[in-house]
RNA sequence: GGCGAUGUAGCUCAGUCGGUUAGAGCAUGCGGCUCAUAUCCGCAGUGUCCGGGGUUCAAAUCCCUGCAUCGCCA
């Protein structure tokens, strides 16, 4: 029996809402969590909610309610996002959970008794508007980055953790164990950080300015700090210390995190387990960000990707498959609308879509939509390696998905694909089908597609689930049966002769780009008219045009106007401009666009709506193309 | 300021222990096919392997140095 498996995500801070880089992570342990049901392993998938702490409180203030309430919504939030993204969890857990509560202040309590806790005096810096300690390095000119006041020097007694203690163990630990923490890199980081002296964690807030948190149990004037409660989860949201779930999961444990938060994983949390008396995990998997406009994602910055639109408008299998294909695990990777269009259109438009619509069309004409039988004399010829192919694919693809390797498995599922669109091509089945006298082979050859196809939509099922579904449907298949077994994939003629086959679909349909057309390569710029000169200017006079990149939000014809659209956009703050560019652009596919607007014009009625800027354009007659940028930007940028 | 990573085709990246002509996908150009979503198959290119110096018979690879980007730490 393959061993059980247990992943988890980061319980996710409740200060802001979710956002791509909460939805990667949590799409990554759904593929892993699939991957390891098609290896037939018993797995578990845990994600959840971190609620407590100043931060919260803060937020809730700004918004007008409690804690309580905050957590509450914020909370239902990422709960309900993850069944959108076909994200398959089995538990989630919130820190507010009274089942955690207990287990927090168990441990607690048990690392106390043994004297890994002790109680100390600590003079700093402390801003009474943020409500926290600021060391040196964080204060502008001595002050209050937030505040600009002078932060007053006080005393506060709280409670420390002996980390230091376990330093040797961890560093011990990490070099005995080369793959605790992977990707290697993060590994060095986590050792070139042990390379200096261990602080001391202070895992207390008093709670004359911190009330929102969980009791010490030995100390009820004091609350546990927030990571000393979070990283609980792991072990509370298995029933520990002797739930039945704790001591067939616990063992086999994995996290997934980004790597903004590898040290409280990487260093306290071993230490944490160690000092309680329990096995430490096996291993820390930390990836890296996606980096949108330019800038990180992250938790601080506000610049956000909504998933559920994307998913909206590409579809979310799509959407999956861009976010594993494209990022190598543990490194940063960029992400845009254009890489994501593009991929969709060669990898899944062209090449799966295409291979599986192609098939079932062939089989469709030929076998009126019947799996045909392979004779085994023929076949064996006409094979041209795609069964053994197939099976080096598997293999490749569950080493690979086995250690994180997502885009690594994809890519060897693809060059299968490619594989079986060349064998269509070398095989020409058209041609077969032409002289009965080629009727075994013309069998052969379809079923050997059709077979490939199965073995395809086994391997796609992790990233994929529901475009696996639906390949098993037209195959004749039931797509809640476990067709994605590994086992299943790994051997050769599981689809059976006389199977009824369902009409050929398209899986995924292209997404057509607005290209500039033959237009320009038929008309060379010699022919054009020269545009006329405008009398030179100067910097100043230029910088006087205030130019900024604006988000499309909202788009629509303007009733009784043939050229104009109202459009919505996003430039830091919302506007309304009317441009005359109805002709050339569909008020639909404006949403999303990123233009140049002259922000400073004078406002302008038209058609009785005011238009507050203008879109930069080129106007070439009839033929009006609107500037745009080369990658996106954040709204409100200014243009120099 | 200290430590580290990265820098390879137009774009995204692979490149093992130093070893032949530096690779893949996308994009581009040409050819082929017609089952298929204008899809697929084949062929073709293009490189200051970030700059400079060194070690070596031989360097994208090793060493030194500079630059750029990023990360960790202070």
């Amino acid at each position: 029996m393959t061993e059980p498996f247990y992943i988890t995500t980061p319980i996710y801070y409740v200060n802001a809402r979710p956002h791509l880089g909460h939805a990667y992570t949590t799409i990554i342990a759904d593929v892993i969590t699939r991957f390891h049901r098609m290896c037939g392993a018993e797995s578990f998938f845990l994600t959840g909610t971190d609620e407590h702490g100043d931060k919260i409180v803060r937020a809730a203030k700004k918004e007008n309610t409690s804690p309580r309430l905050y957590v509450d919504q914020i909370s239902a939030l990422f709960r309900r996002l993850w069944p959108e993204l076909d994200i398959d969890y089995s538990h989630f857990i919130r820190t507010t959970d009274a089942g955690h509560i207990s287990v927090v202040e168990q441990i607690l309590q048990k690392i106390y008794d043994a004297g890994d806790i002790y109680f100390s005096e600590y003079e700093g810096k402390y801003c009474f508007g943020c409500e926290r300690f600021y060391t040196e390095r964080e204060l502008v000119d001595g002050r209050c980055p937030d505040h600009e006041t002078e932060p007053e020097v006080i005393k506060e007694s709280n409670y420390f953790f002996k980390m230091s203690k376990y330093q040797d163990w961890l560093i011990d630990h990490i070099r005995r164990h080369p793959d605790f923490i992977r990707p290697e890199r993060y590994k060095n980081e986590v050792l070139a950080f042990l390379r200096e002296p261990l602080e001391d964690l202070c895992i207390s807030r008093p709670k004359s300015r911190l009330k929102w948190g969980i009791s010490l149990p030995f100390d009820n004037d004091y609350v546990t700090y927030v990571w000393f409660d979070a990283l609980l989860n792991y072990v509370s949201a298995l029933g520990y210390p002797d739930g039945e779930a704790f001591r067939k999961y616990w063992p086999v444990a994995q996290h997934i995190v980004a790597k903004d938060i590898l040290k409280p994983h990487g260093i306290y949390w071993p230490i944490m387990l160690k000092a309680a008396g329990i096995d430490t995990y096996r291993h820390l998997n930390v990836h890296g960000y996606w980096n949108i406009e330019q800038s990180k994602m992250s938790k601080s910055l506000g610049n956000v990707v909504e998933p559920l639109e994307l998913k909206n408008i590409y579809g979310l299998d799509s959407f999956r498959f861009f976010l594993l294909r494209d990022m190598t695990f543990g490194l940063d990777s960029s992400f845009s609308e254009s890489a994501l269009v593009q991929r969709i259109n060669s990898d899944l438009a062209n090449d799966l879509g295409n291979l599986f619509s192609r098939t079932l069309t062939m089989a469709g004409k030929y076998f009126k939509a019947v799996v045909p039988a392979a004779d085994p004399k023929i076949d064996a010829d006409l094979k041209l390696g795609l069964k053994s192919a197939a099976a080096e694919t598997v293999d490749t693809y569950e080493a690979a998905m086995a250690t994180f390797g997502f885009n690594r498995a994809l890519q060897a599922t693809w060059d299968f694909i490619g594989r079986m669109n060349k064998y269509i091509d070398v095989m020409a089945p058209w041609e077969l089908a032409k002289k009965d006298a080629n009727r075994k082979q013309l069998e052969a050859v379809i079923y050997n597609l059709l077979e490939g196809l199965r073995i395809i939509s086994g391997l796609i099922y992790p990233v994929m689930p529901q475009t696996a579904a639906t390949m098993q449907k037209h195959l004749g298949l039931d797509p809640s049966a476990k067709f994605y077994s590994l086992e299943k994939l790994k051997s050769w003629g599981g689809l059976a002769a006389g199977t009824r086959l369902l009409k050929s679909i398209i899986l995924f349909p292209r997404i057509e780009t607005k290209s500039t057309g033959p237009r320009a390569t038929h008309e060379g710029p010699a022919e054009k008219e020269k545009p006329e000169k405008l009398p030179e200017i100067t910097i100043e006079e230029f910088t006087r045009v205030d130019l900024r990149v604006a988000t499309v939000v909202k788009a629509e014809a303007v009733p009784r106007a043939r050229k104009l659209l109202k459009l919505e956009i996003d430039l830091g703050e919302k506007r309304t401009i009317v441009a005359g560019i109805a002709g050339n652009y569909e008020p639909a596919e404006l949403v999303g666009k990123q233009v140049i607007v002259v922000a400073n014009l004078k406002p302008a009625k038209l058609m009785g709506i005011l238009s507050n800027g203008m879109l930069l354009a080129a106007v070439d007659g009839d033929r009006v193309t609107l500037a745009t940028l080369d990658r996106e930007a954040t709204p409100g940028t200014r243009l120099s």
